[in-house]
DNA sequence: ATGAAAGCGCTAACAG
DNA sequence: CTGTTAGCGCTTTCAT
């Protein structure tokens, strides 16, 4: 390994010098500063990041702790971070906690012991303890799901995007909308079955009903079972995220149930599939590149040193992409 | 911060002592241990792995540099990697290289400095430069496509997938199959190419018909519109990979063709849409969670110190899995 | 079995 | 503007 000494003999100056140099610490003359690049060039000198973060007690990385890899919207968020931290120099550690407490708090730990700059969570539950990482001073902005501690965020309104789907299905002439939502610990869950209770209650409908599931295939697929098979059948659907709705259009195709004709369905979500599937799925969808952006933006500025103040909320708007499988009107599909 | 001269001291041990009980050096009397570790607890201690690195010339992590994050291939290949590194103790920093060689190239850099114990990549092109990491000394092992120096990898047959989906498409009736497959320097572009036309050859058909086409949905949809526009249009199509195939479908629906009546698809990769696509699709699934363990299993093991022997490669299989999509004799689904 | 002490490669005072 | 030097927190000889 080559190292600043080496550098410094090469171009026959202090190791000082090459430091300042190689850092762009202006105080240095051109001609010398020119000087060691070269060296350091001939040498194929690359700073040692451990030795420079131990000595500086931070590194320029950002970690990024996502509840799911294999969920768009988190790997969306997750470009966003990226591009705005790459374009910062910083680089950015992606984290799957995987909807488990326990990777969660494990990454947590991670992230502080390999002292990163900053870090961005998606927190499993309100409850996810980030005493710690705060007590150690890393700079943190959750994402997508709060905190019970005031830390700075970046949500969006689900309730609003939740209630105008369920206004949406109402207004298509379904009459029997359920909410298949994550579990009862997610807060985005409970938004999510907040904001339908919100669009039943602007329809006038008192009829409601729900199931709490996780947030996956298989969870979307039970709960439609469950929901099907029960005496009171719904006749559409507001599901709370893009990998249970997959597993509702299964169970519903598997019944034969036309959807945009027997069944509607909305969910929250622009996945990059959902308008190819047939019909095309109506969804919400989130400013999740935004939301990476944003938090990454939010997290340079606390790194930057921005103490004073507050926690700092940014909270953006989800949209409703009204495509086929809402429709009561479209013509059947099977 | 608490260090380990806090904890030393709070123990009544010498600092020695307290890092070779805490790593567990069982040169340590049982009681003195246990005294350092109530210490620890007590104090809150969380070792600083800046330190531990610079003075161990290494970390517990490891890189794993994908080409996509949004492709769905990749984060499965991400969870195996993470699950046996977790296991093992390592953490893992997922770098999503974006399909960008000069990403890429920034990821490999980081990779170097950060003093990684190893890792993964699945190379952007064979000509990717990792001589500089190989020449400090981090293991590699390359994953999905292959490079030009020889070093460990994890691959799968590509070329039978391919020609058994051509194969099958001919079986099936159809008789003009087009390929659409990715850029002309992915190694596993050309493979998926190479097989689909040893499965014309098999199927003693002569006409050929090929597109490359970036590795995404624009790509797949304009390679479609391409194809179809040209005036020997194709009756059915091989597909390089899921994101692409969606542009395919999505070209196909919007011309009115019927996919399993009018047209036959099939694509690599198992993404969890495929099945609940209308017709399912009908694809060549690649072991993607396997690709991931074997090549953390590989990697591990070089960084435990198998120095001895060249390059190791295995090679998995991918297994045809026959949907709908392919199908001529589905009936309509429109 | 335990302690003292020497660095790992770098940056930041402090001098000059 | 440049050089000398003292650590950052930890692991690991080398003594004891």
């Amino acid at each position: 390994m080559v190292k600043i000494k080496d550098v410094a003999a090469e171009a026959g100056v202090s190791v000082a010098t090459v430091s300042r140099a190689l850092n762009g610490h202006s105080t240095v003359d051109p001609a010398l500063a020119a000087r060691v690049t070269a060296a350091a060039e001939r040498l194929g000198y690359r700073p040692n990041a451990i030795a420079r973060g131990l000595r500086r007690q931070k590194t320029d990385v950002l970690a990024l702790i996502i509840s799911d890899v294999s969920n768009p919207f988190y790997t969306a968020v997750a470009r966003g971070v990226e591009d705005v931290a790459q374009a910062n120099g910083y680089s950015v550690l992606l984290c799957n906690a995987d909807e488990d407490a326990e990777k969660e708090a494990r990454y947590l730990r991670v992230a502080e012991v390999e002292q990163v700059a900053g870090v961005i969570l998606s927190p499993h539950n309100a409850a996810t303890d980030v005493s710690r990482l705060r007590s150690s001073g890393v700079p943190l902005v959750v994402v997508d799901r709060p905190l019970t501690d005031p830390v700075d965020s970046v949500m969006v309104r689900s309730i609003d995007g939740a209630r105008a789907a369920t206004r949406h299905l109402l207004d298509e002439g379904w009459l029997r909308p359920a909410c298949i939502t994550g579990p009862a610990d997610a807060a985005t869950a409970l938004d999510r079955l907040a904001g339908y209770r919100l669009g039943l209650a602007d329809g006038n409908v008192s009829r409601e009903q729900f199931v709490h599931a996780r947030f996956s295939q298989e969870g979307g697929l039970a709960a439609t079972t469950e929901l099907l098979d029960g005496d009171d059948a719904p006749d559409s659907f507001m599901v709370g995220n893009a990998q249970m709705a997959l597993g509702v259009i299964a169970e519903l195709k598997r019944r034969g149930i036309r959807i945009g004709y027997d069944a509607g369905i909305v969910t929250f979500d622009d996945a990059p599939w959902a308008p190819y599937i047939d019909p095309p799925i109506t969804v919400v969808a989130q400013p999740a590149y935004e939301i990476g952006t944003r938090a990454a933006g939010l997290l340079l500025d606390r790194i930057g040193g921005a103490e004073r103040g507050g926690a700092r909320e940014v909270v953006l708007s989800a949209e409703l992409l009204v495509r086929e499988s809402s429709r009561r009107t479209a013509s059947p599909h099977h």
